[in-house]
DNA sequence: TATTATTGTAACAAAATGAGACAATAATTA
DNA sequence: TAATTATTGTCTCATTTTGTTACAATAATA
């Protein structure tokens, strides 16, 4: 870890970051070094800090992107969450002397956040403890520990929930999108197929859409037209 | 306070208990010894503590009610949300020593969890440090410390929300109830007027009441059926 | 110039909601 | 005992929203 950390004790954050490559939803899961341990990014808070500034920065850390999109969405507090057996292996793996870092092992409350982010911006990095950090699709995850898999599941609630009070696709999306390519997000992100001309209309009624100029794919077909978020 | 205590440290919760009293929607707000500092019922976790137990059992004690339906709204993590100068006045008015509760002046992240009540079966009990405590209208509130109106307001915007999705009448009216009564919860809740016959459709196509005995209130009319959640 | 695979929108059907009308009915009053 | 009153339960019709199908417009390609 960097200079002095003045950390709130038995609090952490967890983050899930939504991604879209244009056809699945994914999120960023990192594996611990030598562990078989896979996890969500998440961090601690310093007592000066604030807790969205804390999380935020965890995201740019590991996505390298500046501009991060969060909404909270659920504080996990119960006393079973905690897993002292994977710390200590986290611990014991990446040679850290376990008197100092043993605030590790007591139990957390941890605040979820989701972000979401480009996709294709997105450099990740892993983090201190870890060997990689990946892209996995929401329904291809792999195991993960402790309550995180019930965490990806609330995130993904409250980001449907969401999905039409908060502009979602403004930041899951690049700047200029095809309607085809909103009503993708929309498909991944609730889990279902959407009819296309419903969606349009829908998408077109509500006011929210700029239309731009053509986008001409080379395809032997129409072009459709391009749109941005008003 | 009680016996020996182990808190997590920086960490609290804050409570917004609903109870409507058959018109409006009010709320329980209790008031600092000899402060005027009005605020939310909060309280501290136990190192050993489930959240939800350490936020249930603050409840009980405030309302008299055991079984208590909560839901989590919103965690407040800003820096700023601290004010150490109203919190040194709540431990003078007290006389309470400030070494011993020095940690109360620090910097505190708090979960914010809504309580939904029988109006009618409560019994308010103030705190170690507070004179009183009342129900308030939810638009007739005193001016409230810290960011309690902000948590207030948010209890109260996820409490609209979760209106259809999870049964906010349950636990705001008696067991059996008139449709004129249920109307009422969700016109306090939302704040706007709803049209009868409409509702009473919607209701009953929801499939989620059961018709009960006729309800006779001596009055010159017809007398409404008594429902009841299936 | 015909073919192909989309895209944009129109058209109609079905479902949900808004708005009003009205008969049924518990007391009370004439 | 019969008219009166205020409210309740339900029906009807208008309006809006959504589901579904159809079809013309259009970029490339053959």
């Amino acid at each position: 870890m960097e200079e002095k950390q003045d950390f709130i004790q038995n609090l952490s954050y967890d983050s899930v970051i939504f991604g879209f490559n244009g056809t699945q939803l994914k999120i960023l899961i990192l594996e611990y070094h030598n562990t078989g341990l896979f996890a969500l990014p998440g961090g601690f808070v310093q007592m000066d800090e604030n807790l969205e500034d804390a999380v935020k920065n965890g995201v740019r850390q590991r996505t390298g992107i500046q501009d991060i999109y969060l909404e909270q969405f659920y504080t996990f507090g119960g006393l079973k969450r905690s897993d002292p057996a994977a710390m200590d292996k986290i611990l014991t793996q990446n040679n850290l002397d376990k008197e100092q870092y043993s605030w590790m092992m007591g139990r957390f409350i941890s605040i979820g956040y989701y972000a979401l982010i480009n996709y294709e911006d997105v450099t990740p990095k892993p983090d201190e403890l870890s060997d990689s950090i990946n892209w996995y699709p929401i329904d291809e995850l792999p195991k993960l520990m402790m309550d995180h898999e019930e965490m990806v599941e609330r995130a993904l609630r409250v980001l449907r929930h969401n999905l039409d009070r908060k502009l979602v696709g403004t930041n899951l999306l690049p700047h200029k999108f095809t309607m085809k390519q909103l009503q993708q997000v929309y498909e991944a992100v609730l889990g279902v197929g959407l009819r296309r001309t419903t969606f349009q209309r829908k998408m077109l009624s509500l006011d929210i859409l700029v239309r731009h100029e053509k986008l001409f794919q080379g395809k032997a077909h129409k072009a459709p037209y391009l749109y941005s978020f008003k």
